[in-house]
RNA sequence: GGUCCGGUAGCUCAGCUGGAUAGAGCAUCAGCCUUCUAAGCUGAGGGUCAUUGGUUCGAAUCCAAUCCGGAUCACCA
């Protein structure tokens, strides 16, 4: 149990007995003391001034003296001022928290708890290579999906790739029309850099057909309609939906440079799925849900055929959920599959990690899941992140300014190898522990960088400083980590005698911090929140730092100081650690 | 226009279930390596918490209105 429960159980508990009545832990609020007052959490006492009809200085005094009566292993004293009851913690407890859990590599997790959580996330187009955005995406899902299990979830990551539909279409004719037979093996280019390019090219030309067009006479709209690569696309289209062997042929060869060039970048980044859906395997779910719902009169038909559904009521619009020619849309496809993960999985959530221009879209979809009656509707919880842009604005693949995956990986790495060949501390490692490192370093400077900031809120991506491997960064976590680490290899740790006869202020602000890290896990998974895990290690280490420039571990005043201080150098490595894996990013042992 | 999200230091962000003098990092300036890794530490300057009004003992936080920015409202996915 945290030290604020107890706080607040010992304060009801208190209360109670001293103004013979009920109470509740609502009835107050317990902050974290202020560092310039004396003591370590904050009773506020002005919500029960009413109610008590007394002073707040008079019910602090009363409080105070009975904390201390009724818990005196726990409290040791406290002071008032101007309605606030600041209450010590005893060393005594900080000191057995200490002892119980400094080796505890698994120290805030929690045991299994039977429930099952499914994470969707990723979920690329097969026409162009990952971008920054997706690894926003990525490392969200990743992380998100970590922190659940450390609640005691089972976890499934899944993805579904958009392997179908115009887009696709796209690049392939492109390729028919301009790639004179070359693959990425022909050209030495990653697969799905290779696709991408003939998306762009389809672009390019397309534009070039309008505008040709438009000059002998036609309307923009016209222009548009009928440039001729586009009618071959859609032609295109068709053939697929219709199984025109060539065409899927085709398709599948496209489609697997594609998935080559994604295994890469996944595997670089340390992203991966337990389960897959394409959405050329799942584009005509849904379509028997929408039979089911018309008989329930959920939706209805209009004379042309197609079927909708009626949210107005709601807020929102009417939607259409089957075409008049009885093809699917996207949400269509999106209840299906919804129905699917449900069925295989008996999941308890549904987690979609999709960025926030897709609110509304996962708003009608849970709608019509509740309107018509499914048992998954009311678990269905879209993740909704924001944008990334860069400062000067947002990225536009028309102006060229999306920042890919792989070069952004590869920067990374690169700078990690400049600053750490610039320090030169490891020089003796071979050349694979250095590549490990630098890879370690990078993808921890980036990973951090892209978790750091709340989802929900869109993020500037400014490359100055996402290079920056000082201060609020993940090499500063990762440096703190190695030191520590340094440390524990030279000193033996045993396990005696780590009493002491009081805690200094820094040694018991890192206790004090040590102690919030399972309160940090449970609030970041309620709130599906990494960033909440980044600011918690960044402050950690940040404490660490302080008592370790002030305060020698090794060479400590008293062997008694030493195995404390040994303790909570190791308890501090271990949150660390499992505080940066929650968040996908691996600690070095040197650095 | 409707709906939703955001506006906090020069920049990037915390804080938002109402609490004490609004916090970090970067950048700027001044210090600290003969001792456990200086990718570190200590300190300084820097604020009309978009604006206005309301609720209250108390508002960056809650409510209302306004201004600014973004997303979305496709028989695209």
């Amino acid at each position: 149990m945290s030290i604020v429960k107890h706080l607040q159980e010992a304060v009801v508990d208190t209360l109670s007995k001293l103004y013979n009545n009920t109470f509740t832990e609502k009835d107050f609020q317990i902050n974290q003391t202020k560092t310039e007052f004396e003591g370590d959490y904050t009773v506020v006492l002005f919500s029960l001034v009413k109610s008590l009809k007394q002073s707040p200085d008079s019910i602090g005094n009363e409080l105070g003296e009975g904390l201390i009566k009724n818990h005196p292993h726990l409290f040791t004293s406290f002071n008032i001022i101007k309605g606030f009851l600041n209450v010590t913690i005893s060393d005594v407890y900080w000191i057995s928290l200490l002892k119980r859990n400094y080796h505890d590599i698994c120290f805030g997790k929690q045991a299994m708890n039977g429930k099952k959580v499914m994470v969707e996330y990723s979920s690329p187009n097969t026409n162009k290579p990952l971008h920054l955005g997706h690894l926003r995406n990525n490392f969200l899902g990743w992380s998100v999906a970590e922190i659940l299990k450390a609640n005691g979830y089972e976890v499934i990551k899944s993805c579904i790739v958009n392997d179908r539909g115009i887009h696709i279409c796209k690049s392939m004719i492109a390729w028919q029309l301009f790639a004179n037979g070359a693959t990425p093996v022909s050209t030495n280019t990653k697969g799905d850099h290779f696709v991408g390019e003939y998306y762009v090219k389809f672009n390019d030309e397309y534009k070039k057909q309008i505008k040709e067009l438009m000059d002998q006479g036609a309307s923009e709209a016209d222009a548009e309609k009928n440039a001729p690569i586009m009618l071959q696309t859609q032609q295109m289209l068709q053939d697929w939906e219709a199984g025109k062997p060539e065409v899927i042929q085709l398709w599948k060869e496209m489609n697997g440079w594609v998935y080559a060039g994604f295994d890469v970048t996944y595997k670089s980044i340390g992203s991966d799925f337990d389960k897959t859906y394409y959405e050329s395997n799942t584009y005509l779910l849904g379509k028997d849900i929408v039979q089911a719902g018309l008989d329930k009169n959920v939706f209805y038909k209009k004379e042309d055929g197609s079927v909708w559904i009626d949210l107005t009521a709601d807020g929102l619009d009417e939607k259409l959920v089957l075409r008049k020619d009885g093809t699917s849309v996207y949400i269509t496809q999106d209840i299906g599959l919804a129905q699917q993960k449900y069925d295989q999985y008996k999941i308890d959530q549904s987690i979609y990690v999709i960025g926030d221009e897709q609110n509304y879209h996962m708003k009608v979809l849970k709608l019509i899941a509740q309107k018509l009656g499914l048992p998954y509707a009311d678990h269905i919880y879209h993740l909704s992140y924001g944008m990334v842009e860069l400062p000067t604005g947002k990225m536009k693949s028309r102006e060229g300014t999306v920042v890919d995956a792989d070069d952004l990986v590869k920067e990374m790495i690169d700078t990690a190898r400049h600053h750490t060949e610039a320090l030169g501390k490891v020089k003796d490692f071979d050349a694979d522990e250095l590549d490990a490192l630098y890879r370690t370093i990078g993808l921890g400077a980036m990973k951090f960088y892209l978790l750091r900031v709340d989802p929900k809120k869109k993020m500037i991506f400014n490359p100055e400083d996402s290079i920056d491997f000082h201060g609020f960064t993940g090499p500063f976590v990762q440096y703190t980590y190695a030191r520590i680490k340094s440390i524990l290899r030279k000193q033996s740790l045993n396990n005696q005698e780590a009493v002491s006869d009081a805690l200094l202020p820094l040694e018991k602000e890192l206790m004090v911090v040590l102690e919030q890290f399972p309160s940090a896990i449970e609030s970041a998974a309620a709130e599906l929140n990494p960033s909440a895990i980044a600011n918690y290690v960044f402050l950690l280490a940040k404490t660490f730092n302080s008592l370790y420039t002030e305060h020698s571990i090794a060479n400590a005043e008293t062997a008694e100081k030493r195995a404390l201080r040994l303790q909570l150098s190791s308890m501090t490595a271990n949150v660390l650690e499992s505080g940066m894996q929650l968040l996908g990013i691996n600690v070095p042992e040197r650095m």
